[in-house]
DNA sequence: GCCGTCGTATGACATCTGTCATCCGGCACA
DNA sequence: TGTGCCGGATGACAGATGTCATACGACGGC
């Protein structure tokens, strides 16, 4: 028989991140060997317990699951990657297999997916939820540019035209054409519902 | 030695729920005797199992937790009621300490507290994170009419005041006016940053 | 070398939003 | 019985927002 996975495990919630431990712990084949709740120190305890699979949360503080992903696939290319989140997001999904993860699960898939989806990716299989991944390619990519994305993003709190002018060193009026053509792009009636457009496809 | 703890746990995240469950299963004394899915079938699971304690998550599809422990405290007021949120927002843990809840539980804490939790309330305490307590009275009651929680909520998507006098029977004017107050209640500087604003607080 | 796109900017315009004063009817509390 | 507050409404006004045409330099692809 082969000898357990080693397994990091990225999840800010700490009730979340022990209740997966738990989880994972019910398996024979599958050990645990370190937890982080941050996404910037993922990559130092994965230095540090020279782990086979790497579960990573998206939404964490420090660094998105996705950013650890990324430099997780260029320092250890040999540790697999396990993206996990709340958000079935189609834009998630494909910025996630961009950074290199092997497998994309949602939180509201069955358990029982987790402990098959890290033997998979261990037997070198990608593992993606088809539904899902039809979604991300129907929907296409996405069609921001960098400044609008950083527009909207800073938009979201409610900041006026002049406090994002001044926030961003453009003029007020550059900002206004920025939101409007991504309002545009986005079929949105106003900023409000672009921002909430943008932040369902994953596109922020 | 007294009989097993008979837990029912209700949150949607089927990976979450069943990781919870494995880590509760690591107790001698308390057994998931039932899980569900949605806030609407609380009540029937409830009833079906004879339960001791209910884990109840906050967001869910059907009912949230804190509608979920009204009706559990109105018609089975033995059991016992432990809300578990990942958002620590004060207005939740006064609705939720309104609607009859023995112990309000935050996802970042320590996944030991939650056993811990379940026994303390049995035995007739009551759980509260003192810093979110402290928050919550500091923060005095939710200072919006109900008009005004109405008109925010739906607000949240971006529509027009034309789109929501049509949607909630009232003149664009009144519309406006419902917004305009809620701003300066909230302080914010437009309906954005007061529907952000309502929703941290957990006031819609 | 030309074309398209991006980032940035301006000015003009129409519309939307937020504020304020004011009004009415109903209802609760003193 | 009067004094407020809430729900609902109107009208007027200032300022914010969204749209459009237009412009220029940089850069990439053909």
């Amino acid at each position: 028989m082969s000898p357990t996975i080693k397994v990091l495990l990225a999840e800010d919630q700490s009730m979340v991140r022990e209740a997966l431990a738990a989880l994972l712990g019910l398996e024979d084949d599958i050990e645990v060997v370190a937890q982080v709740a941050r996404g910037d120190v993922v990559l130092a305890a994965a230095r540090a317990h020279d782990v086979d699979v790497a579960l990573l949360d998206i939404e964490m503080p420090g660094a998105t699951g996705i950013e650890a992903a990324a430099l997780l696939h260029a320092e250890l290319p040999a540790v697999k990657l396990v993206v996990l989140t709340t958000f079935g997001r189609p834009g998630y999904l494909r910025s996630a297999m961009e950074s290199g993860a092997d497998a994309f699960l949602v939180k509201d898939a069955p358990a029982a997916q987790l402990a098959e989806a890290i033997r998979k990716v261990l037997a070198g299989e990608r593992v993606i939820d088809p539904t899902l991944a039809a979604a991300a390619l129907a929907e296409g990519a996405n069609p921001l540019t960098d400044r609008e994305r950083e527009v909207l993003r800073a938009a979201e709190d409610g900041s006026t035209n002049a406090e994002l002018a001044a926030a961003l060193h453009l003029s007020q009026g550059t900002v206004r054409n920025y939101l409007s053509t991504a309002i545009q792009k986005l079929a949105a009636r106003n900023r409000a519902e672009a921002v909430r457009i943008a932040r369902e496809k994953g596109w922020l």
